[in-house]
DNA sequence: CGTAGCATGTAAGTTGTTACATGATTCG
DNA sequence: CGAATCATGTAACAACTTACATGCTACG
């Protein structure tokens, strides 16, 4: 068992960029991990109370005015020790689900156009990616010009683009495959 | 709610190929669409059983002496309609989680070292799927060369082999990065 | 005045993994 | 003779999503 609680760790990383709420996790999430990483709602909340009890974070209440309580969660020395020794750990692989893929290999089984509208699909969200690649990388050039981690996150930002890229690349080589083969079809 | 049930669809789509028991499903899909999806026998005897009470496959029991019985389950009209329906909706993309990627953008809370590792693991990894990859490419077109079907199956492995590609590129480039910041550190 | 954002959370359901249980045969 | 393969399945649990519930404020 023990599937090793990833969650858990993802958001302690996030912690150790300041104290914050859930809400303020599931923003932050958004655009800085939003390519690779992605919690909801339901998923916070209820890690959080747990790592509290468990004294990875501690909780702090802020009260506004005419406004929701904020429930801050800050680090532990715990919490921090915990997250280290995360780091170190070799991360595992696992097969990602691939649902065009899958789709795809039994193309043969329904009329070629829709396949390649499957991949005509992901060709435009490749595009869209990259677009959003390059905002990012220009506000992180910006708001965190000195940083001294930011070279990570541009490690990560370079990934995101290498793959969609090569994605890409792929949706355009497979549009034409596809697309012979339909003409092929017409022609029987 | 309605998560709509993936598993059931890989299934449904594999046995497109022929009447499989669970145990030639969880074969088969080892080597076809093993490096973008699987599935596990937890997930795979109750999906079939389900998927009987619905009536989107048929049961049928193979009595072998000295050897356990075989549940072979066949497709039904009714389920090879329900594959070809799904297999025309859009799919949908989500988040695959990247554990390294998350590991990396915390990367500095760490020595240079360890993320370097991580990624050199990953690098390995890569080098061993494009292997799997080619074995894969000469197994098809030696054992499928005529079947109809093969062109969507190498599409699928193309895909795999432009993404393990840019993945290397990328791990190389980083470990660059990585190499001249533990320099770095060294001299500090 | 409606919508979006701020802000927290719960409940119910689904999906998936891992470990366990069983027992025969074949191969080295 | 031990390990791997064939073959089926269950139980326990972990993980995750979605919908719901609430209510305020700011903005157009």
């Amino acid at each position: 068992m023990a599937r090793s609680n990833q969650s858990q760790f993802a958001l302690l990383g996030l912690l150790s960029f300041g104290a914050m709420s859930g809400y303020d996790l599931r923003q932050l999430s958004g655009w800085s991990v939003g390519h690779f990483w992605r919690e909801s709602y339901g998923q916070i909340y209820p890690t959080l109370k747990k790592m509290a009890a468990e004294g990875l974070v501690r909780r702090k209440t802020e009260v506004n005015p005419g406004r929701p309580d904020r429930h801050i969660y800050e680090l532990t020395a715990a919490g921090r020790k915990e997250l280290y020794r995360w780091l170190e750990r070799p991360p595992t692989v696992e097969v990602p689900r691939n649902e065009l893929l899958l789709k795809l290999f039994f193309g043969g089984l329904v009329p070629p156009g829709v396949s390649a509208e499957h991949v005509s699909q992901r060709r435009e969200q490749c595009r869209q990616e990259l677009a959003t690649y390059r905002a990012t990388r220009e506000r992180l050039e910006k708001e965190a010009a000195k940083d001294p981690q930011k070279p990570f996150w541009l490690m990560t930002l370079n990934y995101g683009e290498h793959i969609a890229r090569a994605e890409a690349n792929w949706c355009d080589e497979t549009l034409k495959e596809l697309g012979e083969k339909k003409r092929q079809t017409k022609r029987n």
